[in-house]
DNA sequence: CATATGTCCTGAGAGC
DNA sequence: TGCTCTCAGGACATAT
């Protein structure tokens, strides 16, 4: 039986897919929050800071003025200065629809009016809530040193902060100090999509190469907006209405080892491991990497 | 300082 | 069939 190309690998929330859920859920805002409550289950607990108590405290009968995005994580402003932050990782999910399953809801937010409540939904147990005051969070800032988001960064920024490293390309991209918002599945698209070689060293990487790579990461990164993120074969991404998303169907390399490359035709796509990523290239479009055939 | 590796977590799938 | 092992990769801690 042929395998359903739908149905191939795993996706964990990039830019696009937390860019979904944001977007998904900001019809909260003007609302008020009703109540919060951590959600008991038989799981492990996920972090939620600060505790129920303290959090309820801060929280009850403010207002949502806001639905912000900060690299991959999901930001809701208040209107008495709070700050909730959510944090996915690699199978957290912010909804307002019913969840994939009970036993791995975290949190919900109750809210006054329509829709009634958002919901933080983890699986792995990876991700975390957390509330901040306006100075907890701009301290917070300062310490997580987060980049540029890569949907906002200009072309000079992208390559002064892109270039300052001597790391691979590829293994760059993933650093959200330096651009945030590209995690391993989006990485290695823009880069088949930029033609350049997965393995080149950062700092080496010349200005009409830079453009390439700006250009193809705006192109990727909106184009999977678009289409609500990429949902892979465990299909635990889902939007905010808990709909998959339909990207996955365009991905040109990630999880294709062996097919047929969709730009040149006639080369196959390979997957070889860096800083215990998985990469996937084509030798043909993007050139030959040591050590492979 | 820059870079590399280990850690957390669950469920799917491989292999015996 | 049912066990054990490996893998997936977000962000951060710790090591080199």
């Amino acid at each position: 039986m042929a395998s359903d190309p739908d149905d191939n690998e795993m996706v964990m929330p990039e830019l696009p897919e937390v860019e979904t859920m944001r977007r998904g859920i900001q019809s909260i805002v003007g609302l008020r929050i009703r109540n919060v409550h951590r959600v008991p289950n038989r799981c492990r607990p996920i972090l939620i800071q600060p505790g129920e108590a303290s959090f309820r405290r801060r929280v009850t009968g403010q207002r949502v003025i806001a639905v912000d995005r900060l690299g991959k994580r999901v930001v809701l402003r208040l209107n008495n200065d709070y700050t909730i932050v959510f944090e996915p990782r690699m199978t957290g999910l912010v909804l307002l629809a019913d969840p994939p399953d009970q036993e791995h809801l975290r949190f919900r937010i109750e809210l006054r009016g329509n829709p009634t409540q958002v919901l933080f939904w983890d699986r792995r147990g990876l991700g975390n809530v957390r509330l901040f005051s306006c100075r907890e969070f701009e301290q917070q800032l300062v310490k997580c040193k987060i980049g540029p988001d890569a949907l906002t960064v200009s072309l000079t920024e992208f390559k002064e902060q892109l270039g300052k490293t001597h790391r691979a390309i590829k293994v760059a991209l993933l650093d959200q100090h330096l651009v945030a918002g590209i995690g391993n599945l989006y990485a290695s698209e823009i880069l088949h999509l930029a033609s350049i070689n997965p393995t080149r060293r950062s700092a080496r990487i010349r200005n009409a190469e830079w453009q390439r790579i700006y250009e193809a990461m705006r192109h990727v990164l909106n184009e999977a907006i678009h289409h609500e993120g990429s949902t892979l074969s465990d299909g635990t991404y889902r939007n905010a209405l808990n709909i998959p998303g339909g990207y996955q169907k365009y991905h040109r390399v990630y999880g294709r080892e062996g097919e047929s490359c969709k730009t040149c035709a006639s080369s196959i796509v390979k997957r070889f491991v860096q800083a215990q990523r998985s990469t996937f290239f084509c030798p043909s479009c993007q050139g030959r990497v040591k050590g492979l055939r």
